[in-house]
Formats: C-alpha cells, structure tokens, sequence
DNA sequence: TTTTGAAAGTGGTCTGACCACTAATCCTTC
DNA sequence: GAAGGATTAGTGGTCAGACCACTTTCAAAA
C-alpha cells in the first residue's frame, strides 16, 4: 500500500489553518519553521506545499519578510482559483456555455479570416457528403482553423470534464444543416454561421437530456 | 538586487531539456538525482520544482519508478497549463485573444439578461464618476455579472499568466469611452458596445509594447 | 525451468547547516 | 532628545547527507 503524499495534505491542512485563523488575503502566514513544527512534518515538505502553491499564485514569498496570501485586491481571486484547480464545483451548464462561446468566436474568426480556402475546408465539405460523418470532427475542424492554439487546447479540455454533446454520426438532416453553416461562413455571413450552429448546437443538448 | 527564485529557472531549463531530448508524454524524465547533478543545484530545488509541476498536472511521479511526463491523451487540462506555465512567447498574443474572446462574450451575455439593472451596475456607473478608477475593475465587474463563472475564472488564468493590459488607472478619456459602452449594453446593443470595447483594448495593449 | 531474494535505483522525508535578505533594535554621535 | 548607523534576530533559499518505502532487475538457488 503506497502511503499517500504528504505535501498534498499539507495543503489542505494549511488550507483548514488558514479558514479556522481568518488570514485574509495579503495577511503573512506562519514561518515555514513554525509550520513544519506546527504540522509535525520537516521543513522541506512544508517547502515542496509552499512552492506548489507559489506556482499556483495562492500565495506569495519575499525573502527575508515571509510568506503572504496573495493580495488580489477585492476580488477572491485565490478561492476561484483554488476551486478551479481542485475542480470542485463546476457546473455542466457553464461548461457548455463556455464551449459555445469558444466555437461561436471561432466561426467568426474563420469569418473574417480566408481559411474557408485552405484545402482542408474542400476536404471537410467532401467529407460532409460521405455516409459516415462524426459531429465532433465538424466542431473540432472549426475550432482548428481559426487557428486560435489556446482556444482549441480549452476547447478540449471543456469537452473532456462537460461531457461530449457532439458524440456520434450526424443524420442526413444535420448535415443539410451543416453544409448551409458552411455555406454562410464562406460568405463571411457570421451571423447567419452562428445562428444555424446554435441551432444544431442546442438540439444536440437538449436531445442528450431526453 | 534580490535573486529569482532558483526553482523557477528550473522549470524553464526542465521544459528545454524535454524538448531538445525530445521526451514525449508518458515517458520517463531523468531521475531527480541525475536532475540535480546535471542543472548543478541541490536536489531539493529540484523537487521544489517537480512538486510544482507535480500540482499542476503536468508530471506524474510514481515512488520507486521514477517522473514522468503526464500524457495529455487524458487530461487536456495538462497542456492548457503547460502553455500557460511555460510562457511560450508565441502564445501570448493566442492568450490575448483568448481574454477578448470571453469579454466579448460576457457583454453580449450581460446585453441578453437584465443584469444591468442590478445595484452592482448602478455603483460601477458612479465609481466611473469617482477620480480613481482602475482598469481591470471594469472588466472583471462584466466578467462577473455575466453569470458565467466558469467563464470568469479562465479569464482570471489568463490575466495571470498572459500579463494584465488592464493594469492602473483610467484616464478621463478612457472613463467617457467606458461609460458609452455601459449605456450601450443598457441598450441592449451588443455590437456597439462590443466594438467600443475593443477599441479600447486595443489602445491599451498597443500602449503596452511601446 | 521456475522461484526467490538480494541489489540497485527511484521517489519521500528529515535534519542540520549555511547564505541572502529584511526589519526591528540598540547604540553612538550630534 | 534626535538622527543616523551598526548589530541582531528572524525569514526564505539552498545544499548535502542520511534514512525509509517502494519497484524493477537479475542472478542464484531450488
């Protein structure tokens, strides 16, 4: 039985310490001596916690002063972060919200831009007429050709924790569809590409609840 | 002069050194010992490193085995933070845009609801009065009243690790553009409000490279 | 051939020792 | 008494060495 790391749960014990003490933020924390023998641990765990959450930005290390919850002015940057990295809530509506957003501001970025007329947009519509065509490979070529990298990778990541909507073949009936999106973003109708995506989109969605 | 943090550069010289070796996701990374010996610092710097990376998600240590690179095939979560973390500078202007994208979003949100009828609303138009205003208010009180929180916590990330264009305060000018697009949004006019906004940020990150 | 167990290598942790830096304190000097 | 400078205690940053727990490997024993 591998024992699990220390360093992990000396985050959330200094998580707990800090909620029971009510540091607030740009508050300075106990010295990491005074930790490791508050905690019972040496002082190079205490470290190896410390410089995680350093990275994380959670709190924040001056030489010779100590160590200090990170300011972040008003705003609670540190609980939405520590919340968006332990991924403790995360509603699947916001997900999907967020998803949208991401594809919607792609299309208009294939809009305004001339990839519809790189080979790989030929490739697609033929592939629309084939009998076998997956609804993700439609998104995800979109998302790929705004040719926004980090917006792809979130993209990803939100399909992976939200769920996938686009799962499976599309019918005969969303592939008219799909090839009338294509068509508007062609004539750089982003409005038009985003309306008829939406649609698409949210049958999608509402068909995976039923 | 105050040094930088050793463990830092490490991850930086770790993130060469798994290119130039080219070491792919989900094979093993040298030993913390041959680590240590062959960047010539001490192996707990070393591991103050790891542990970092560790957190993020972007290696995998297994006690007796060794470290290794966490294949993305299953959390993509990995590569978002990889970009981040690893300050590519070609992805800055994808972060950038990025940030936009979910501002964009979160005024057209605010445009569909009545968000603008909150008190919040009504104190952020009088705060616009007041002689100090900061920036990065504005934005963030739109983040949040767009009611995406998932959204408004990427856009947090993304401000921490792309570089804050919205750093310090609003000139005079700056507050009357500002307070057209909060009339615009009470108008519901989505692509005013938009376009006002992007003018804006625009002028500030230009102002930024010079 | 199969089994076993010793050895080597790895990450996990602790200790104690320096160094670099900061801030409070004390002491000299005016 | 006030101002300025040196001292000192406390902090994070780093290192070296020592164990421990665990995994893999491989050679020796059955």
């Amino acid at each position: 039985m591998t024992q699990p790391k220390r360093y992990l749960n000396i985050v959330s014990e200094m998580r707990d310490m800090i909620r029971e003490q009510n540091i607030r933020p740009g508050d300075r924390i106990p010295s990491e001596r005074e930790l490791a023998e508050k905690l019972a641990v040496g002082r190079s765990t205490i470290r190896e916690a410390l410089r995680s959450l350093e990275l994380l930005g959670l709190i924040e290390t001056r030489r010779g002063e100590g160590t200090f919850l990170t300011d972040p002015g008003k705003h609670r940057l540190v609980e939405l972060l520590a919340t968006f990295i332990l991924q403790d809530t995360k509603t699947l509506e916001d997900i999907r919200e967020t998803m949208c957003i991401h594809e919607t501001a792609a299309i208009q970025a294939i809009c305004s831009s001339e990839a519809w007329k790189l080979p790989v947009w030929q490739s697609l519509r033929e592939r629309l007429d084939g009998h076998e065509f997956i609804r993700e490979d439609f998104v995800r070529e979109l998302m790929v050709l705004s040719g926004n990298r980090l917006s792809l990778k979130i993209w990803f990541l939100l399909k992976q924790y939200g769920g996938n909507p686009y799962d499976g073949e599309a019918s005969l009936e969303e592939k008219a569809l799909l090839k009338n999106i294509l068509l508007a973003i062609e004539q750089q109708d982003g409005q038009t590409a985003i309306r008829e995506f939406k649609t698409w989109s949210s049958v999608l969605i509402k068909g995976e609840n039923a």
